[in-house]
RNA sequence: GAAUCAGUAGCUCAGUUGGAUAGAGCAACGGCCUUCUAAGCCGUGGGUCGGGGGUUCGAAUCCCUCCUGGUUCACCA
């Protein structure tokens, strides 16, 4: 039963309106004592010519109370509403123990897939923690499409190709090994990498000898192929072991090599349809009549850009997965650059340049100033990930010395911290990254979810058999239950709000509002030790909690240690 | 200069798409463990919702304008 319509078909009646008037206007008050649901009548006092406290009083007399309503109130110019608890808990309860896991499920994407583009980091560089927004919310996002019915393609669109690797060859040439390399892997290339910088000041020549192996490079010539194969190996072999402690997949790595004999037609295709022109030596894309500056498409020296390949990789992956959306996520700072090129694509015609969906997120930065791997100033991936393992070791030596697998729930607490710190707030804020806040664990945090997940598993780990037949919801009429209630009511909507939105704060702060509700209903009602049909409707209460959140962490892709 | 995103408590942020007395967490202070995990619960203090206009019965929310900060603006990604 879906208790808003219920009271909008109500007022509907009462009043002489439509439901769907009844329905836009009815609304959730903030504070509890003005009734669970409430009906303003501001908006009919034109109407009917009126004041509004009049109109409400007028409806309250025409409104017979039905069973699913405890108590009617007219306050001011407001008709309030307050439902039956039991009646309710009932309702929403058995609703989620029905469906388990499954609660909040939908199939509203069925047959349609979501092309999601995230991570993306750049070959050869270390993986640190201005990766970790884009990996992480990109990882929430799948899940939540996927949760929905979508069928969900990620797609880490590594930065593999460029002059880069020109400079990379050269600088292994000059001062690496391959005993450095192979014993230090991404450090090693990242020291080679800073002192190519470092040397090209004095020797610009360096400069030209790096795009020769670039040009190298994409003509094929074998050893630079070998030692970009090399270095790439070696890079994903990292990456992946950061993904895999963070629970990330993809199913594909078609990064931007993939897409180097990919372009040329997609040029070609934009010279037949007159969209190409010549500026300053390069060919552009004028976007004058968008009042955005021109697309760059090729360099002057005949290179391919950025843009080149986003454009490029947009049409293959039209023609590879049909998408319904293609999603790509990355940092705010390239608005410009993904509204450009999907006017590109607008421009050749396709109609489809709509579903190219930008999901910017803000920019991190550190205490001491920008991320910048070349200067030193980056915390690394791997670094945050064993120091926040780490706190989570002392606090378990310190709260729960006998816990048994202390390793795995620290790995689990200590990583799930740090991705539900990232999809915390909402993804479009600056973040300037402490330490101190990434490991405090006290309040809104991703271990205070998992331990009132915890405390669910281990209420009913010491209930023992647990019957779910013939309970007594009647049983929960205190306010927290009722809380409760209306937070799992509300789950699937969250889901549905955070995937429109592509916002996955809305299901964390969702999950932080529920293990607060919870916890308080925890700390208010005794409930092994009530009486038979009280303790069965609060284990009903505890089995529905534990269920959504469990299912609500996996969506942001944290585990639920059923211990910690 | 232009475009764009942001501005809510000391700090970090929510704010149900225009509703009733603007809410959380952190930090500070004070309570609660012989009973289901105290990574918890309860309480106290803390606000010109950047400023000013406007629309409306009603604005943190919509419109205009100004201020402040971030980011981007031609061959990096």
């Amino acid at each position: 039963m879906d208790f808003k319509l219920e009271v909008a078909k109500l007022l509907a009646t009462a009043a002489d309106i439509s439901v769907e008037d009844a329905l836009s206007a009815v609304e959730t008050p903030g504070n509890k004592a003005m009734g669970d649901f409430a009906y303003p009548c501001f908006r009919l006092a034109k109407v009917f010519r009126k004041a509004p406290p009049m109109i409400a009083q007028e409806i309250y007399e025409k409104l017979n109370k039905p069973a699913f309503i405890e108590n009617i109130q007219v306050v001011g110019a407001y008709v309030n509403f307050f439902i039956e608890k039991g009646v309710y808990a009932q309702e929403v309860l058995s609703k989620v123990l029905a469906e388990k896991e499954n609660f909040g499920t939908s199939n509203m994407g069925n047959g349609k897939t979501v092309v999601i583009d995230y991570s993306s980091p750049n070959i050869a560089k270390p993986f640190h923690v201005g990766h970790l927004r884009s990996t992480v919310i990109g990882n929430a996002i799948y899940k939540i499409y996927e949760k929905l019915g979508y069928h969900c393609e990620g797609v880490n669109h590594l930065g593999d190709w460029g002059t880069q690797f020109g400079k990379l060859i050269v600088a292994y040439r000059n001062w690496g090994s391959k005993e450095g390399v192979e014993s230090n892997g991404i450090q090693e290339l990242m020291r080679i990498y800073v002192k190519f910088h470092d040397e090209v000041e004095n020797n610009p020549a360096l400069d030209d000898e790096a795009r020769l192996w670039f040009v190298k490079m994409q003509e094929g010539d074998e050893e630079a192929l070998t030692l970009w194969k090399w270095f790439y190996d070696i890079s994903i072999k990292e990456f992946d072991r950061v993904y895999d402690m963070l629970g990330v997949k993809f199913d594909a790595y078609t990064g931007e090599s993939f897409y180097n004999d990919k372009m040329a037609p997609v040029v070609e295709e934009l010279k037949e349809k007159k969209l190409l022109k010549e500026s300053e030596g390069a060919m552009i894309v004028d976007l004058e009549d968008k009042n955005m500056p021109p697309c760059l498409i090729i360099r002057k020296d005949g290179g391919t850009l950025y843009a080149t390949r986003d454009i490029t990789a947009a049409l293959y992956r039209k023609k590879t997965y049909n998408f319904e959306k293609c999603i790509y996520l990355t940092a705010l700072d390239q608005n410009l650059h993904f509204a450009q090129w999907f006017e590109v694509i607008h421009k050749m015609g396709y109609d489809w340049y709509k579903d190219l969906i930008h999901v910017p997120f803000g920019l991190v930065s550190l205490d001491s100033g920008k991320l910048s791997t070349r200067h030193g100033n980056v915390v690394l991936m791997e670094d945050l990930l064993s120091q926040a393992i780490g706190e989570t070791r002392r606090i378990i030596e310190e709260k729960n010395p006998s816990l048994e697998n202390k390793e795995e729930v620290s790995k689990q607490v200590g990583i799930g911290a740090v991705i539900f710190n990232d999809l915390y707030n909402g993804r479009i804020k600056d973040v300037v990254f402490s330490w101190e806040r990434m490991l405090n664990f006290d309040g809104e945090t991703g271990p205070y979810v998992q331990y009132t997940h915890a405390r669910a598993c281990s209420i009913l780990k010491r209930a023992g058999e647990v019957s779910l037949e013939n309970i007594n919801y009647g049983k929960l009429s205190d306010e927290a239950s009722l809380d409760i209630c209306k937070l799992l009511e509300a789950y699937p909507d969250k889901i549905k709000d955070a995937a429109s939105k592509l916002e996955p704060s809305i299901v964390t702060r969702h999950l932080v509002a529920i293990s607060q509700a919870f916890n308080k209903f925890y700390h208010d009602n005794p409930i092994l030790n009530s009486e038979d049909e009280v303790r069965q409707a609060r284990l009903a209460v505890v089995v529905a909690v534990k269920t959504v959140m469990k299912e609500g962490l996996r969506l942001l892709g944290i585990d639920a240690p059923e211990q910690m």
